[in-house]
DNA sequence: GGGATCATGTAACAGGTTACATGATTCA
DNA sequence: TGAATCATGTAACCTGTTACATGATCCC
């Protein structure tokens, strides 16, 4: 009971769900508002692909945590609606998250331009410091990779495993390159 | 009942699943051999982790699907094992498998490499063929994204979606100088 | 006897995903 | 009246993961 939580690897919607949580950063909506975010031709749409059930699902979810807090409204000429707007702790949580880079190439994928796309609505320092923080990280991990020496048991192995560690420094520098695009002028509005 | 499998979505562990068929393809085995080929310090373990519980509930679901088929026997001087060989259907899927190009660069990081490990183990004609067909998948990917336009609602989400197809791009173009690296002689052992 | 290694599982739980179900309102 | 849009959910299913349980054999 209360294994050591906080610390879990994130899957793929775990960061759908923070997406959301920074959406209502901005202001309360309902989960069909949110849904026309991730729209097809959206910029959402074009990161992480969203149905409406798998929404509805993750915000059910998100308020079963106390992250968002919903509420039945009537809407005038239109269906009621649940409107949800963040708890104290879920703002706490996802403005941490908009904070801090991720640890590993492969959220440069979802993750990051999630982050990137709802850091941008709060003004271009954000996003500055985003890049600046999440360039240094890959910095220091290409370092690493560099410095390593794995033990292998075999000669092939051995082989195999330095071929793996180019894939990686290859994979983090590509990132790089992308943030350094991502941070000329211009790019970021 | 029925619905249309055979085109899912690979999780992260479907692919570990195919690397123990790709195993047990050169001989059988039973689970703890099979555990100490993904020991950290391997190869195998230096793509994807795998827990001994894990797999062993992975060869189970392996059974159940009739891809493997295990057998107690007594081992003289050891515990009884249980030893797994491949099904018919099994060493056709896993040939399928490792000979089928990943469609998207986010797979060089553990499927890919699986299939390489694999396929090294039955020739280096095999791995060449992989290694050719892999190019080709990527360079079009690659001449599909420089083509690409997508409609987008404001012009801020048009700059972002830009910038998430170099993105794109740039992991694709990093997957294809890995592999070009991996072609290089004296790589494919 | 007892620690190391060999060997195999299972129970339980949370999470991801989606097919399907439902109904209000608008407007032609 | 009926199609389009607005709006919300849930039941069901599978998978991933891991803590925990168990026991044989070897060799000092």
């Amino acid at each position: 009971m209360g294994r050591a939580r906080g610390q879990r690897e994130r899957g793929a919607a775990e960061s759908a769900r923070f997406a959301l949580l920074g959406l209502l950063l901005e202001k309360p909506a309902h989960g069909y508002d949110l849904a026309r975010r991730f729209a097809p031709s959206s910029a959402l749409g074009d990161v992480i692909h969203l149905s409406p059930s798998h929404l509805y699902a993750l915000l059910s979810r998100l308020e079963r945590d106390g992250l968002i807090a919903g509420e039945m409204r009537d809407a005038g000429k239109h269906p009621r609606r649940r409107v949800y707007r963040l708890t104290a702790a879920g703002e706490a949580a996802v403005q941490r998250w908009i904070d801090e880079p991720v640890t590993h190439p492969r959220d440069m994928r979802i993750d990051f331009p999630l982050k990137l796309y709802i850091a941008r609505r709060f003004g271009a320092a954000r996003v500055t410091e985003l890049l600046d923080r999440q360039r240094a990280v890959f910095h220091d991990y290409i370092a690493r990779l560099e410095r390593e020496e794995k033990p292998a048991e075999t000669a092939e192995d051995a082989a195999f495993i330095d071929l793996m560690r180019r894939g990686r420094i290859g994979r983090a520098q590509a990132a790089l390159d992308w943030l350094r695009a991502c941070a000329e002028p211009g790019e970021v509005s």
